[in-house]
DNA sequence: CATAATTATTAGATTAGTCTAAATTTTTAT
DNA sequence: ATAAAAATTTAGACTAATCTAATAATTATG
């Protein structure tokens, strides 16, 4: 007996949790209209109707948080997308930059078993083609420790492990300079005037700017 | 560059596509209303939604039939549907009373390369798991003979390849007496006051009602 | 701290899909 | 051929999600 949320309630949820992710404070209106693309009025109205609902707590011109229920909520959608999205790639042989479109509409639907059935297909992966961690079944998820390309010191060693940025352009830009997650970057030497890097990768050395950088998760080695 | 349609303008081509096959008259409002779990009024207002975009040819109190591009879309969703449930029973072990549900949702699943992936990735099945051919990526699909266990003559044998009714009972009935697409079938006797029939299957003699023998699609040996 | 700028909420419409109840048309049966 | 029954359409209302324009609250700034 799952509690029955339209897409778009759906869709709310975890923009508020993706928010609150980066943020820390509440979430305003005007982000999460930013967010769901969509206006200002209509985040208002959609607010309280999931603070009705106990997904969300709402005070006026205060922002919007995630209530334990909400969060619950937002943690199955996200699993649902990143484990749909290996599926896409894994064994559909979609391109990484090609596959979030249509995990967007395959996060919501609605079956108690089909996600679990599909997450043991796929042999348990614990991230999605962008590096993302999986959530488990009961929720849980780990989450990155966020380290930086642009953070990493010249002459340090790093593996990729995810990218912050899943847009198709970044994405494209990164297989056309033969970079992806697993690559082994060691940072030669940085620009003081713009923070762009030289980095070893492949046995090669390759230029990329900050905005580059600064979208890579790396593990140091 | 397709034409977007909604869920449900879809849900109302794809019944009335599947009540113009068992018919061949127009489609009533009734009809469709009672396939579409709702009102006739209701059905009245979507079939003049869907006149205007020119997907079905309606005139007043005499019903509806498909156009040609009503058509196409309609099979497009039994296309959709159909390879899920291949997907569903061959690759998450699902068994065939369970899919339906999940595959209606599936269907609405909007991509121009989603599905001929998947149809790859399957190995072309050319029909689902309750025995309907699936419509090759340009609409082509081959119809059953349409002859029923039920019709079979006495002493004569048979295998199963289908079954008109896709109930998760009726299935579940057929899985308990290990009957299943593929099962040769002999007719021993037919009675006359109700018409039930003793088959002869697996080795073993078996007597089955009307009502089930009439929704076995077969084939003559 | 007062006022301007920004952010958020409310009011009132709109669209899709649905419903009930009333009116109309078609079909069936005397 | 007419009246009764059944099927269908229309009228008017409701919900979900959205929008624009107007109003109100918060915050930033001189
Ligand atoms: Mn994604
Ligand atoms: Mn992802
Ligand atoms: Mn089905
Ligand atoms: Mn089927």
């Amino acid at each position: 007996m799952e509690i029955q949320l339209t897409q778009t309630e759906e869709n709310y949820l975890k923009s508020i949790y993706s928010l609150e992710l980066s943020s820390s404070k509440n979430v305003s209106t005007t982000l999460l209209a930013k967010k769901m693309k969509t206006k200002a009025s209509s985040v208002t109205d959609m607010i309280k109707k999931l603070a009705d609902k106990d997904f969300v707590d709402y005070k006026k011109y205060r922002g919007v948080s995630l209530t334990k229920g909400g969060n619950t909520i937002a943690v199955k959608i996200v699993r649902k997308h990143r484990l749909w999205e290996v599926f896409l790639v894994n064994k559909l042989e979609y391109s990484w930059d090609e596959v979030h479109e249509i995990a967007e509409q395959l996060e919501h639907i609605k079956s108690d078993t089909l996600i679990d059935k599909l997450e043991e297909f796929l042999e348990f992966p614990t991230h999605d083609p962008h590096g993302d961690p999986i959530p488990d079944k009961e929720g849980n998820i780990e989450h990155h420790k966020n380290i930086m390309l642009s953070s990493v010191k010249v002459e340090n060693s790093c593996k990729i492990i995810g990218v912050k940025d899943s847009s198709s352009e970044f994405l494209k830009y990164l297989d056309s300079k033969n970079i992806h997650l697993g690559s082994i970057v060691k940072v030669i030497s940085k620009e003081v005037f713009d923070n762009s890097i030289t980095i070893e990768i492949n046995k090669q050395l390759l230029s990329i700017s900050h905005q580059i950088s600064k979208n890579l998760f790396v593990k140091i080695l």
